[in-house]
DNA sequence: TAAGTTATTAACTAAATGGTTAAATGCAAA
DNA sequence: TTTGCATTTAACCATTTAGTTAATAACTTA
């Protein structure tokens, strides 16, 4: 009904399709073009194109202008917050388990920062 | 058209909601059942129900029966993928900032694991 | 057994998503 | 200035998502 529009859901979104994963892996390699990402897919150039929106729109790649190709580039910003957020609960989580090995109460709870 | 079926997508995807992390919040200071979660929200327990039902199905959450309640639990294996995704990735930016801040060369790429 | 409590499911709705093809845009080159 | 290439946008469609209210299920207790 209404769409997410805070920074984390934004980039968890973007995230969470692995044609998007695929083109930010590529990206990863060095800028490419349009063109040039939606070569290994199977899909048209026009999906490709409202991915590369979808990440552009959760600030995760940029686009510049170079003739009449649009040459994208990896942005990592907004991973900080997701990497934060995700290991917090990854390293409450193995702690979790570290209690339970240790035999110490479970379920000691979490601070809420 | 089709829904995104591998485990990291799952994984994202539900933590693409603020309603979605602010349970697993709540689940980090230890277990609750449904009604007890539902009750910081506007929203109907149906509702309520539902992001539990992603939560679950993305397996970021276990639900025991216990009389008429149903306890929930947070689990935070599938977080493991996603941290590491997501720092890989995080430090990948990182260091490209490194490199740009000491004026070596731009896009060194990254390999492919 | 009847009534109350907790939670899920069903049926419905509006909007978002992910894809298509076709048209439009912007630039380069002949 | 026409043609061609790279890309985006428009219009469309099917599916999914996130919510609602109402009905149902499962259990307790009076």
């Amino acid at each position: 009904m209404q769409m997410n529009t805070d920074q984390l859901s934004m980039t968890f979104s973007a995230l969470a399709d692995p044609t998007r994963r695929g083109l930010l892996q590529t990206l990863a390699s060095g800028q490419a073009t349009v063109g040039e990402l939606a070569h290994p897919y199977s899909m048209s150039m026009a999906a490709i194109s409202k991915h590369l929106k979808v990440l552009e729109n959760a600030k995760l790649i940029s686009r510049t202008k170079e003739a009449q190709w649009r040459r994208c580039k990896f942005e990592g910003a907004p991973l900080k917050d997701a990497s934060q957020w995700v290991q917090k609960y990854t390293k409450f989580w193995e702690g979790q388990l570290g209690m339970l090995d240790d035999y110490l109460i479970e379920s000691e709870g979490m601070n809420n920062d």
